[in-house]
RNA sequence: GGUCCGGUAGCUCAGUUGGAUAGAGCAUCAGCCUUCUAAGCUGAGGGUCAUUGGUUCGAAUCCAAUCCGGAUCACCA
């Protein structure tokens, strides 16, 4: 049990001795001290006054006095200011905790409970490579699977290849009318680029084509349906729906070249997926769902033979779910393929990591699901993230203005190498560990720098200005790791050696914050929030820093504080490695 | 226009769900390497928490109105 729950259950066990009521956890908050006050943690009296009609002050001497003298091995001591009950958690409880910790890896960690959830992440298309866009949403989706492991989940990672469609056939229209026959091999060129190339060129031509019947006095509206290039792609759409045969095959080819380029790209990234899912097998999903609804008259069919939703009344619009030809939107194979996730994998709950901007379709989703009365209507989570967004405004791939996820990486990784050289800590290093470490610092300092903000927030990413190896940042966090691992190297623990009775400031600041893990991990698992994981260690690695610059762990003052500091410095480097790795940043022994 | 999200230091962001004098990083300035890794440490300056009103012991946090920015409201996905 952490501290701050047993300090709740305590005080909840005093206040019923001591007022003959009964009270929840919910009747008085509960803070950490601040620092300028003597204590670790705060119960806040003022909202107990009404009911116990007595003062603030007296209330807290009175439950002071109780939890000192009932709760010895938890609390040493109690001063209050201003209604502000500050308890002194007692020595004997941080040394047992280290004592029985510094050396657990699982500390903070959840037992499994069987609970079973489902992630969906990273739902690429395959007409164009990755950006900087796609690996926030991967890094988050990664990441909340492994936060939601560490809280006792069991997870499945998912993801929906978005691979047919009318954009794909855009860009292999592009190629069979400028490619040659070439391909990524002919032009050494990694396949998702590689398609990538065409799909911007497909909007080259059509543009020009909009032009020139723009110029021969057609209407704008109309010039974008007439554009030759866009009837062939709407052609090849049918006939790819058709399965005509020399479609086919070009779909799979050039889908093969994307997929080739992608598992480099998620490999690089650490992305790793329990289920693919290919929306070529499951956009015919949901059809009979439909019809399900007609039934039950949820939806409704207009004389033109297409069928609807009627949101109005939950303030949304009406939204179609069938054309009138018979062929179903994006809507219709989601409320599918969220039925198969359920009967394929029986899971308690199921969390699409997509980005706000479908937010609303997401709504539409999950009110589909519950007025057709489906159990896991509720279960639906739409994690929701804001967009990565340049100075300039929005990325966008059919103009080329993305920030592209290959580059970004190649460009933090040759960041780490510059750096490292400067600094020449590591000469001794052998080529593999050098690339090694460059990879795990500049790929680390590109994860944190996309995780350390809240999700739902979007961000801006100046790519002028280089992303930051100092302060608030991976590196900083990998560093201090390092230092640890160095000390512990060339200190050894000493069997059976007391560790001392009493802490110095930046020691008890240091074992308070490690205690924390463990609710951490909870509150983050609970908001589906990895930044709070990464504000979390961030701060253990700054205690860490300013404790390591104020005191000697190899030449402290006596024996026992060297043992007392060796623990210590072994909880935070296992802190820190662990909530990195929620965070899928892994820590170097030496940088 | 409807719905939703956001507005905190020059910049990028925290703010424990209503608690004590609003905190970090970057940038600026001043110190600190002959001792465990200086990708570091210590200190300084920097704020009308968009605005106005309300709720109460107490508001950056809750409510209302207003201003500004963004997303979305397709027989696209």
């Amino acid at each position: 049990m952490s501290i701050l729950a047993s300090l709740q259950k305590s005080t909840i066990e005093s206040l019923e001795a001591l007022f003959g009521q009964s009270f929840t956890e919910k009747d008085f908050q509960v803070n950490q001290t601040k620092p300028e006050f003597e204590g670790d943690y705060t119960v806040v009296m003022f909202s107990l006054v009404k009911s116990l009609k007595q003062s603030p002050d007296a209330i807290g001497n009175q439950l002071g006095e109780h939890l000192t003298k009932n709760y010895p091995q938890l609390f040493s001591a109690y001063n209050i200011i201003k209604g502000f009950l500050n308890l002194s958690v007692a020595d004997s409880y941080w040394l047992t905790l280290l004592q029985e910790q510094y050396n657990d890896i699982c500390f903070g960690k959840q037992p499994i409970s069987g609970k079973k959830v489902m992630v969906e992440y990273s739902s690429p298309n395959t007409n164009k490579p990755l950006h900087l866009g796609h690996l926030r949403n991967n890094f988050l989706g990664w990441s909340v699977a492994e936060i939601l492991k560490a809280n006792g989940n069991t997870v499945l990672k998912s993801c929906i290849v978005n691979d047919r469609g009318i954009h794909i056939c855009k860009s292999m229209i592009a190629w069979e009318k400028f490619a040659d026959g070439k391909t990524p091999q002919s032009t050494n060129t990694k396949g998702d680029h590689f398609v990538g190339e065409y799909y911007v060129k497909f909007n080259d031509e059509y543009k020009k084509e909009i032009a020139t019947l723009v110029g021969g006095g057609m209407p704008a509206a109309d010039a974008e349906k007439e554009a030759p290039i866009m009837k062939a792609t709407q052609q090849m759409l049918q006939d790819w729906e058709a399965g005509k045969p020399d479609v086919i095959d070009l779909w799979k080819k050039m889908n093969g070249w994307v997929y080739e380029g992608f598992d480099i790209t998620y490999k690089t990234i650490g992305s790793d997926f329990d289920k693919m899912y290919y929306e070529s097998n499951t956009y015919l999903l949901g059809k009979d769902i439909v019809q399900t609804g007609l039934d039950k008259k949820v939806f409704i069919r207009k004389p033109d033979g297409s069928v609807w939703i009627d949101l109005t009344a939950d303030g949304l619009d009406e939204k179609l779910v069938l054309r009138k030809d018979g062929t179903s939107v994006y809507i219709t194979q989601d409320i599918g393929l969220a039925q198969q996730k359920w009967d394929e994998y029986n899971i308690d709950k199921s969390i699409y990591v997509i980005g706000d901007e479908q937010n609303y379709h997401m709504k539409v989703l999950q009110l589909i699901c519950k007025k057709m009365g489906v159990p896991y209507a509720d279960d639906i989570h739409h994690l929701s993230y804001g967009m990565v967004e340049l100075p300039t405004g929005k990325m966008k791939s059919r103009e080329g203005t993305v920030v592209d996820a290959d580059d970004i990486v190649a460009e933090m990784e040759n960041e780490a190498k510059q750096k490292t050289e400067e600094l020449g800590k590591v000469k001794d290093f052998a080529q593999n560990e050098l690339s090694a470490l460059y990879h795990t610092i500049g790929l680390g300092a590109l994860k944190f720098f996309l995780l350390r903000v809240d999700p739902k927030k979007k961000m801006i990413f100046n790519p002028e200005e280089s992303i930051d190896f100092h302060g608030f940042t991976a590196p900083f966090i990998q560093y201090n790791y390092a230092r640890i691992k160095s000390v512990l190297r060339k200190n050894e623990f000493i069997k059976d050696k007391s560790i001392g009775t009493n802490f110095l400031p930046l020691e008890k600041e240091l074992i308070v914050s490690l205690e924390r893990y463990g609710s951490v991990i909870g509150e983050a698992a609970n908001e589906l929030n990895p930044s709070a994981i990464a504000i979390y260690i961030y701060n253990i690695a700054k205690t860490f820093s300013s404790f390591f610059a104020e005191h000697s762990i190899a030449n402290a003052e006596t024996e026992e504080k060297k043992q007392l500091r060796l623990y210590l410095a072994s909880m935070t480097a296992n802190v820190i490695k662990s909530g990195m790795q929620l965070l899928g940043i892994s820590v170097p022994e030496r940088m």
